[in-house]
DNA sequence: GCCGTTTTCGGCCCGACTGTTTTCAGTCG
């Protein structure tokens, strides 16, 4: 899968168009259209091969050509060409916080500065302050943008960005001017790594509020100093924007704060159509400037002829068009989920015992569990022999009589590197439930990878592929796998996909789960894989991936009320063919 | 460069903050 490559390459062109000085709706063609390539569910090959690459919204005829040029010979001549006139490097210059394309090209024209070494040296030399437009302020800001690139760790995972936005939210509802608080941005939209963090207040007391954030004692320095807007650095390099405006404009600042900014364009473009005017204080008309809506982010959709719009699907990915057409999905909530099945126990590697995980369950008003342990091959995690599991299943029975509560006897067992599971198969179906996964042998090709996954899946005893990718955010990659492939023999083989809650996994991820079930019409199951009664709590993580997918109730199999999730589990191996 | 139930030409989101300026350009989200 290129996509990733286009859209860098595409990204490349923009960016030097825009140092060049041209046309700035060029400039944004390009980066919309690689945005568009980011986020596509499927393999740019495969559009290509099919001749479809002008159906990609924002790839016209031009961008369609760079793109064929590219996947065919592996280069592009435009780009080349572009990278005569202005070299390449100066994209990085850009990182920099406080250095846009003027001022990376004036530094490159007149000092030479083609990286961030040598924008270092001309700072130390204090020869920017010397530039046109640019004085000992801006040489100051660009050093300390210099800094922040060094410190600021890139995007943090959503598991360590929601406890930060809550303190600090529980932090301001405390201040009597303070009427409302929310964190906005791509945390309110669940994305599963966040770059900054984005809190909007309700006050009429814009100052108070102001100087309440600033003094927060996680501010490590203030970066900017507002009426209305201000953004500090926080000890932990996160980077916190605040916004306040009245409480009249609540709704319209939320929506406009939560973003995707792609979102948000496609709606000020409706708003102009109808003859209004959108923006964070609300929708005006255009005629007499009247303010028609503003306080709720409803009335804001109202005004557009828009229902509103849960913000996990804001992202410009087609919810705009469906909600136009009455036709949005009732997203999957938290209190949709009637039991966890994947979690461990002390009896392989959790911490927790079988009591103690029913506990956690029942305190969290579920209706069953499923436990699944490793299995022996897995050595490292303390993995069971089917013996163990014997002793395992009278003690699950015991227990579940005790509680009175529906536990199911599982496992999770290892998908080997030829694609064997770790137990012969009569064995894997005397348990009620089996998940599978790859826990080993990361590195192999694609094809092989492939052909181990589809070997598993055909032996028809696995209930749920558990993280499907095997990826750790900002850890390690994704094995390279071929997923059409894995959701195809899925379907034939009435596999359910787990999406692991876990922050570090969130795998499947939203973009795979959207396809899972519009074109494989899969199952999900929003698992935890819980080595601890707490992490029960992961849950919330998984239900934000499956709303970012699209799913619906009806889609993934622990919302089923008991009966109907063991006629499920029975059904399955009954439906092999 | 892309796009079109008001358009194949003429549009293309909107505002805050900062610094260096005398009215605004650049950057950011």
């Amino acid at each position: 899968m290129k996509n990733q490559e286009v859209a860098l390459l595409l990204n490349k062109i923009s960016a030097l168009l825009e140092l060049k000085g041209e046309n700035r709706f060029k400039v944004i063609a390009y980066a919309e259209a690689a945005r568009r390539i980011e986020n596509l569910p499927t393999p740019i090959e495969n559009l290509y091969r099919e001749g479809k690459l002008s159906e990609i919204p924002g790839v016209g005829q031009s961008i369609a050509e760079k793109i064929k040029e590219y996947l065919e010979t592996g280069k592009s001549s435009y780009l080349e060409e572009l990278g005569k006139e202005i070299p390449e490097e100066l994209i990085e210059l850009e990182q920099v916080p406080g250095v846009g394309p003027k001022v990376a090209l004036l530094l490159y024209k007149e000092l030479g500065v083609r990286t961030l070494d040598d924008l270092e040296k001309a700072l130390s030399a204090h020869k920017v302050r010397n530039l046109p437009r640019l004085g000992p302020k801006s040489e100051e800001n660009i050093l300390r943008g210099l800094e922040t690139i060094k410190r600021r760790s890139s995007r943090i995972p959503l598991g360590l960005a929601l406890p930060v936005a809550e303190e600090l939210v529980l932090y301001l509802k405390q201040f009597p001017f303070v009427e409302r608080v929310d964190a906005c941005g791509s945390l309110r939209r669940m994305k599963e790594t966040i770059g900054d963090l984005d809190v909007l207040v309700a006050s009429n007391d814009e100052e108070k509020a102001m100087q309440a954030f600033t003094r927060w004692p996680e501010v490590q320095e203030v970066l900017a100093f507002g009426s209305t807007k201000s953004s500090v650095l926080t000890k932990s390099a996160l980077q916190i924007d605040l916004r306040v405006v009245r409480p009249e404009s609540y709704g319209a600042a939320l929506q406009y704060f939560t973003g995707s900014q792609a979102h948000n364009i496609k709606l000020r473009e409706i708003a102009i159509r109808k003859g209004f005017k959108l923006n964070e204080y609300g929708v005006f008309r255009i005629e007499d400037d009247k303010k028609i809506a503003g306080a709720t982010e409803e009335e804001v959709y109202a005004a557009l002829d828009l229902p509103w719009i849960p913000p996990e699907l804001r992202e410009d990915q087609g919810e705009i068009e469906k909600a136009k057409l009455g036709e949005l999905p009732h997203l999957v909530e938290l209190k949709d989920i009637k039991g966890d099945l994947h979690v461990h126990t002390d009896w392989s590697d959790g911490t927790s015992t079988i009591e103690g995980m029913v506990r956690g369950a029942k305190k969290r008003g579920y209706e069953y569990l499923a436990i699944c342990d490793h299995a022996q091959s897995l050595g490292v995690a303390g993995g069971l022999t089917w013996e163990k599991f014997q002793e395992q299943k009278l003690k699950i029975e015991e227990v579940s009589q005790k509680e009175n509560f529906p536990i199911l006897w599982g496992l999770e067992a290892n998908i080997l590197a030829d694609g064997d599971l770790d137990f012969p198969e009569e064995i894997l179906r005397e348990f009620q439930i089996v998940v599978a996964g790859v826990h080993s042998a990361f590195r192999q090709t694609r094809g092989k990878m492939t052909e181990r996954i589809v070997h598993a899946l055909k032996s028809g005893v696995i209930h749920i592929l558990s993280h499907p990718t095997g990826r750790l955010i900002g850890k390690r990659d994704p094995y390279e796998v071929e997923v059409e492939k894995i959701l195809e023999v899925a379907r034939e083989s009435n596999t359910a996909m787990e999406i692991n809650s876990s922050p570090e996994r969130l795998d499947l991820k939203d973009r795979d789960c959207r396809k899972a079930k519009e074109e494989y019409g899969l199952k999900m199951v929003i698992n935890t894989d819980a080595h601890s009664e707490e992490n029960l709590d992961l849950m919330k993580y998984g239900v934000a991936v499956a709303r970012r997918g699209w799913l619906e109730p009806g889609d993934v199999l622990n919302t089923y009320p008991w009966k109907q999730l063991l006629e499920w589990l029975k059904g399955k191996r009954e439906r092999m063919p």
